[in-house]
DNA sequence: CACAGTTTCGGAAACGTTTCCAACACCTCC
DNA sequence: GGAGGTGTTGGAAACGTTTCCGAAACTGTG
């Protein structure tokens, strides 16, 4: 018998149950089936009782496309990024796919390129009717794709990005470089280089965040000026590595490195080894992430939580469904975790 | 005039504009409106062109719910995946998403881990009536959890797994191990150790694929059949690290190790690096994945194409829902990329 | 018991699209 | 001109839920 009442409950998913089942199991209305379903006023705790336990049995689930239509919320979420297979975007996904799902919502993922596909997605905005908010995670989105943005009559946040007309998490970008470089020059470095990043896909990158707290503290503490220390590559290990290179070649190496991110620095790391140098006899490096490599390569990093970002990130966006109030700019800390890249500079 | 036509089009965005909307502007019937933008045939070719233009104008889109409740399509995809921050989801989603992305379909995404969520997802499948079909990744599912999918009433693929009673993608895992395997037998190495990995989520985890490929050669090829050259740790780097640790305190460490990601062979490299030993010269290292650092690593590896396991599997399931013939089980072939970490073994 | 206030309940309309089928228009052939 | 076939069009019903508002039931007080 307990194989037959399984057999019986395989069928039933297949064919699905609607609210008018249940209510008509219950002995109730439609109106108070769906009060008592979505946990509404208005219903006897009794009533209440008996059409959960028919829901139950039967398996029910709500038809969301006549939820949504009759009662206007999609309760999906839609996250913009413009990668998927860099570490970075995974880990705020993973933050923000458990936040999203602890509050009961689904998570939309869109992953916008360059082309058409970008064009498509910033001027019709066609996801507009499909979710009630947007978590935009690192697009590089011009101030035109912004306004845009905010015409979609939805919640937007950003995170790890730049500053925007909707709230926004990230961490401290300034801070970070300012961490990084000054543990640099506090060993007593002075010829320090910076290996930027630029996005392959963004049409321009200022100097900002991290490169900015290098280019001014420069000025600030008094280190070599040298242009030449100063490279900017398409994030990778192997622009990272052959950035190391160039530097490597100048006439006079530097003693000291600050890599945008923990990708950059594991590829400066290895031109390093591969030109029979050694971190931190020959050379100090250090980077930006705390990537989960880094701990297995003794990289002197600056850590950031990025898994937090995205729980933050979608906290706001709920928060601001819920009416409740968001801060309209989050900024989370960043820590120096100093292992075995980093060392005074070599003498002479 | 520029300036108020385009806040007069902001506006509209803000306020949806509807199928009727556009019908009573173009002159025709709610019927023949949707005929039109859906390319459905019945629609003289002027007419066609007039609908088509006013919705422009209009800037309409439809309303996804409403479509879904009169005919019964959600267009819209769930990718379940057991992790996403780890180089293989992302590189698979790539895949997925610029697929769907192509054929008008949405991705919704969930990573279903352990406890709580898992049973969720397992047991009331909420996600039935929210997608037209399934795209499960790299989901160590139990057979009950793959019976119980299948009565979801929706299609379903599996990408990155194992068999399942559905449509499956994956790469030739037991080939992959094979190749690795013969590339160090064939360099002349006997005592050869494998670093296979479990999943930390995961109950059991068989000998299979690539371990059973490893486990066949020792038998086979009259390999050194020592038990304690057969180690399984969670995977990451660090656990890669300290299995290889384990290997080089034996009292005859191995001339080669096969390991079963190149993440796990990262982390064995520097273990490798950390005792003062390297590679080729003391041991030899060869990985499975072609993962992006591994290039920069100079790690000997066996390529699998993730992305592409992305772009088959999703194709797939868009098949199956247009009623084209669906292929039950495509594999994928794997390559050996021979770089710096093997070479013969060390003599005496 | 009567009255007032509160809680519970149910019917019907609304949401925005899709699609079936009847009606009409047009064309071709005998 | 009439018959038959083809193409186009439009009205109405259906989809499955939510919510407004009126009616009924219940509770407490004098």
């Amino acid at each position: 018998m307990a194989k037959r009442t399984k057999n019986d409950e395989l069928a039933q998913l297949a064919r699905n149950v609607n609210m008018a089942d249940v209510a008509r199991a219950a002995g109730v209305s439609m109106a108070t089936t769906s009060r008592a379903l979505n946990d509404q006023p208005g219903v006897a705790p009794a009533t209440r009782e008996r059409v959960l336990e028919v829901a139950r049995q039967h398996a029910y689930v709500v038809s969301p496309a006549a939820s949504t239509l009759s009662g206007g919320a999609t309760r999906r979420i839609a996250v913009v990024v413009p990668h998927l297979s860099r570490w970075f975007f995974g880990e705020v996904l993973e933050g923000i796919d458990a936040t999203l799902r602890g509050a009961g919502y689904d998570l939309m993922l869109y992953r916008v390129g360059e082309g058409a596909d970008r064009d498509s997605f910033f001027e019709l905005l066609p996801a507009r009717r499909k979710v009630d908010g947007v978590l935009v995670v690192g697009i590089p989105a011009s101030e035109a794709e912004q306004e845009r943005l905010t015409t979609m009559g939805v919640q937007i946040v950003a995170a790890g990005g730049q500053v925007a007309p909707y709230p926004t998490v990230s961490i401290d970008d300034h801070g970070a470089g300012r961490q990084a470089v000054n543990h640099l020059v506090n060993l007593g470095h002075r010829r320090i280089a910076m290996i930027d990043a630029i996005d392959p896909n963004a049409s321009h990158w200022p100097v900002a965040g991290r490169a900015l707290a290098f280019t001014e503290a420069r000025e600030e503490r008094d280190l070599d000026p040298d242009p030449e220390l100063f490279q900017r590559v398409p994030w990778s290990a192997r622009h990272g590595a052959e950035a190391m290179a160039a530097l490597l070649a100048l006439d006079e190496p530097p003693t000291a490195v600050l890599a945008h991110s923990d990708e950059l620095a594991i590829g400066a790391l290895h031109t390093i080894r591969r030109a029979g140098l050694d971190t931190p006899r020959d050379i100090s490096v250090v980077g930006i992430d705390d990537h989960p490599l880094s701990e297995e390569l003794d990289l002197t990093t600056v850590r950031q939580d990025v898994r937090e970002q995205g729980r933050l990130a979608a906290r706001m966006l709920l928060d601001g469904l819920a009416g409740l109030d968001q801060a309209p700019w989050t900024v989370l800390p960043t820590r120096l975790v100093i292992r075995g890249t980093t060392g005074r500079p070599r003498q002479g």
